[in-house]
DNA sequence: ACGATACATTGACAGTAATCGATATGACTG
DNA sequence: CAGTCATATCGATTACTGTCAATGTATCGT
């Protein structure tokens, strides 16, 4: 049922997806609440691995990535990769839609536009 | 000697300041090299924790903080602080400037939006 | 020279994160 | 329905990171 599902991936203890929150005042401009620098640091973490940056390299370079496209060019198990996928996707980074049996990923550009503005953009 | 040396810090097993390796290919371009991952990685990590985030806002709202200055607003121990700062500028994302008995802290605007190029700014 | 101040370094500990093998789930195929 | 394929989840291991007390190293004031 439902075509075209966004994933909703398994509410993980963390509450991803304010998409604004991230783009609080940017680090530059003013001292920083205690709250907006957890929540952006949150985010940064996920970004702030080799792996998951080269894994978002490839997304992004791509309209659809699915994840059995991954475990090659990352050269990690799969395991290991759905993990990564997982970590960017709780952050908002990238989004997942579940088609058959392919998990399909897209990057998600104004989210990654709200990071380079809290840093200051 | 020396009237306003900028702070060496102990080639702490890293060397940054390469200062365009960061601003390689956007990472929404095209896939990373895997060394152009791990380097943005490294720097990235250095933002990614809510401590340095406020410090580095503290920092850039300011034209020159020194370390005394940022135990108070960050609760956390001087030697907490030292390292925090020493992350932040092994990443070049600020720069320390000794006088006398201080440590004047500056944050490095060129690196920052070099970080934002790299999110494919 | 002495004591005090500002900061760095060291060592230890606790919490977190990356990785993978094994296993589970769910979807197509015949 | 049985078998295979694409992913997700679990459990364990290893490695890294944030934190602070203790200590070291300059620098300043007296």
């Amino acid at each position: 049922m439902a075509e075209s599902l966004t994933v909703k991936r398994a509410a993980s203890s963390l509450d991803a997806h304010s998409d604004d929150l991230v783009c609080c005042s940017p680090v530059t401009a003013a001292p920083l609440a205690e709250s907006e620098a957890t929540e952006l640091a949150r985010i940064l973490a996920a970004l702030a691995d080799p792996v998951r940056l080269r894994l978002l390299s490839i997304v992004a370079s791509s309209p659809e990535v699915c994840s059995c496209e991954l475990e090659g060019p990352l050269a990690k198990s799969q395991p290991t990769i759905s993990h990564h996928t997982k970590v960017l996707a709780d952050a908002g980074i990238i989004t997942g839609e579940k088609r058959g049996k392919w998990t399909w990923w897209h990057a998600n550009p104004d989210r990654i536009a709200a990071i380079r503005k809290a840093l200051g953009g």
